[in-house]
DNA sequence: TCAATATATGTGAAATTTCACATATATTAT
DNA sequence: ATAATATATGTGAAATTTCACATATATTGA
């Protein structure tokens, strides 16, 4: 994990955002952070796909949905930057991470 | 301080390379890092005017030198990411790291 | 098989970032 | 005052990134 291109990955709002709400829920899947984040589909997906080639999250299809959680090979220290940027900016990603939550423990997953 | 504006300033290799080296030697003037990075004058004082944009640098001229180094009010978490990140990243700049003490422990001051 | 839902990607335009070159400013030594 | 050294910035071109819209693929249920 070159910490350049890291980095460029983090360098965007949604980029950004969609990596804190995965990191602090676990996992989520598009339409979680469709929801989440109040931004169109091609979006989001155009957006995770970059952080899935760079190694920073991993891709799961479970029927319909794709999920995504923070990459089981990701550097510790890449972990660890994620992690701790969430947990000091709580105030960044509070009302997308609010609108995650209630859309996740809804039974009809979202939308 | 943002963590995405924090992380753009991050997503660009000279400014990248200039935080490790600045973060390793506590301080670093621009012809050090010029010496280092093997980069123009105007390229690494313009990256270097970005991150003090951003309050990641503080700069103290004395003389005719230029001193830059972390900002003493960088959050701790933002200071946390840079040590940690060049603390397992050392290869990413190790080559550079061998001009910037080869320059900074001569008393010519590099050039 | 067909329709509906969820996700991914092709593509060209728009926005942003980076660069190179010239030039301006600040400091020191003569 | 002048020259030399160190650093900062104006500016337009080039490169890169982001976006919106259309469309393609995958899965499920009727």
């Amino acid at each position: 994990m070159n910490p350049c291109s890291f980095y460029k990955c983090l360098a965007d709002d949604t980029r950004l955002k969609s990596l804190m709400l995965i990191s602090q829920a676990d996992e989520a899947c598009v339409c979680d952070l469709m929801a989440a984040l109040e931004l169109d589909q091609p979006k989001i997906s155009r957006h995770l796909a970059e952080l899935r080639k760079c190694g920073i999250v991993q891709d799961e299809r479970r029927g319909k949905w794709v999920y995504y959680k923070l990459h089981p090979n990701l550097p510790s220290w890449a972990k660890q930057v994620i992690i701790e940027t969430a947990k000091h900016n709580l105030d960044y990603f509070q009302t997308a991470q609010c609108k995650l939550q209630a859309c996740q423990s809804s039974s009809n997953n979202c939308n």
